[in-house]
DNA sequence: AGACGTAGTCGAAACGTTTCGATTTTGGGG
DNA sequence: CCCCAAAATCGAAACGTTTCGACTACGTCT
């Protein structure tokens, strides 16, 4: 592998004149230049970033860390990092956060290779959060509440989200609401409860315990608790999944009930995921920005980076995306 | 930021003892491993990663280059990516193919960051693969065919899947088999082609050019070919799509049309993404070992890097799914 | 003609490790 | 008590850059 030096010393220079000419430094005089390049061209040089990286003692990548990669609808969110980091002259790399010895967690993270990192994984610990980052590593974590140095968040608003999907269906007439939860730690499945529960309560609904119920967020998970939300002769007239995997499962253990969405039982899920266009009914859901979660959260690191003060919390608006599964007509309306 | 020689300073030992001790070298005495261990903690010292890989002259990190990163089906190409660099000892790191001075390709590639790569990416073209890889740089290509040094290739038989899907078609009795291709310069067209081309020839069927279209690998795409296919009379009893995005357009433009799948049209697939169990009819596509495909290319690279000599390409074998549209029973076996 | 500014080039240090030969320490046997 | 081998530790070089102060040569100004 040919490295600077030799590059030089073919071309009759210094390492330091030939370090500045690939560089295009305008101290080298041209003639001096075009002949270095020319050498560096034919021994087939390629700088060394490591080396360099080492020298500057920075770098301009930063690590994207996935619980799982490729998740349904980590396509948009990693459209906005790339699209962010190139704007910002960032290169984004993806990798799954598992930890060990060997993970990327460690090689990219502990090892500083990257200047900053952005996390997405609900169920790596806080505390492995928070003991990672630093001064040097900034870190912003997606869709979490970590209060620690160093690090800072980008959510979306799921409670909000969750509060829009109930007052839709409050505002169709429904009153009878279940609420399909994700494992009961989740930070999703709480904020996404915690709009449902604020929106009951503003439409002076009573809450029915026995109208929640939890599942994995997986389609099977939501398949299954769609016989445990009507056992014992239990009828919910409207159920909010607090994902559309779930829903999806939910929709199909109704159809084997023998109820009809959104005729029996209204249905609204959350993330707009590609399927929820093509079961049927379709479902009604409720959409988080994907895409400028992953740019606000490159932009954020970029300020933390650039020494930018006071940053503080993002948390961006999702939308509700009507479709059949919650029923066509306001049976009676609670408002205006 | 403490570095080694911080660590060596206050533990009251030379920086090669620091060294061997925090990588737990039996040469170093177990107290002073231990203390030099606790004094590294109380300094928050990480190793330096860069520091290190240049001084070794080598790094465990491998590349994976994807065209649009987070695409419906690498999901589980990269689990087998991930699991098997993990256990070769690797880790992986997945970024966008996109070109560019500060782009992945650049500063992974071409800058010396990482001991190999994966490329995945049917819009890149092969001079800049071939160009870009190296002694030093040996890569992996998925599903393409790129004769050149340095660079070998993993492949699903593609061929070999098109294959099969027509020859299904035409053992349950269709004869007007219908292709729906992808942009015409596009390796999987071509070779999803070519199986079907051989699938006829094999049972005899004469091929029609007429009963050939073209789309993008869109559902859109798939949907306007619907038409296409259909016009001036034409009515081909059966369709192959060479991708589901293309035959589930499809199949919204036949029902359009009021031809029913699979009564009036039979229509196969490939691919085997997630929706082609949703839509309705259910779709018959083929399968591809995704999972295999990652798993497979990394050891493929960890063989190459291990200075095994001889490495042979890799064609893996697809799996053919049947499910409804492609009709339920043989109308007229062409054989047995 | 001498001084001086400037364009161009160079040498050496530094970044934080690893590695290896050299040096010191230790402890046991004679 | 001394010597020696083994054990433990050390020092310095090296990896491939970048950077900065220093140096050279040369034309220009006075």
């Amino acid at each position: 592998m040919a490295s600077l030096k030799d590059v030089a010393v073919h071309a009759g220079v210094s390492v330091s004149t030939a370090s500045l000419a690939l560089r295009e430094d305008p101290a080298v005089k041209e003639v001096t230049r075009q002949r270095i390049r020319r050498v560096a061209d034919e021994l087939g040089y390629r700088p060394n970033g490591i080396a360099r990286d080492l020298k500057v003692k920075k770098t301009d990548m930063i690590a994207v860390l996935l619980h799982d990669l490729g998740g349904p609808f980590y396509s948009e969110l990693l459209r906005g990092v790339q699209d962010r980091s190139h704007q910002r002259g960032f290169t984004a790399i993806v990798a799954c956060s598992a930890k060990g010895k060997s993970s990327a967690m460690t090689r990219l993270l502990l090892e500083n290779r990257v200047a900053g990192a952005i996390i997405l994984d609900p169920v790596i610990d806080e505390s492995e959060i928070s003991s990672v980052a630093s001064e040097d590593l900034p870190i912003v974590v997606l869709d979490r509440e970590i209060q620690a140095p160093h690090v800072y968040a980008v959510s979306a608003d799921h409670e909000g989200g969750a509060f829009k999907a109930t007052t839709h269906l409050l505002d169709r007439g429904y009153r009878l609401i279940g609420f399909l939860g994700g494992p009961e730690d989740s930070f999703h499945s709480r904020m996404r409860f915690e709009g449902y529960r604020r929106a009951l309560s503003q439409a002076g609904v009573d809450f029915d315990g026995d109208l929640v119920c939890y599942g994995m967020f997986t389609e099977d998970s939501g398949y299954d608790a769609g016989f445990r939300l009507f056992a014992n002769g239990r009828h919910p007239d409207a159920i909010f999944a607090a994902n559309d995997e779930m829903a999806i499962g939910l929709l199909r253990s109704l159809e084997e009930q023998g109820l009809s969405v959104p005729d029996d039982v209204a249905l609204v899920g959350f993330d707009d995921i590609r399927l929820t266009q093509y079961v049927s009914p379709a479902l009604t859901t409720v959409r988080q920005p994907m895409y400028q979660l992953g740019s606000d959260a490159v932009e954020q690191l970029f300020q933390i980076l650039s020494g930018n003060a006071d940053i503080e919390s993002v948390m961006l608006s999702t939308e509700l995306v009507i479709r059949q599964s919650s029923g066509v007509t306001p049976r009676s309306p609670i408002r205006g």
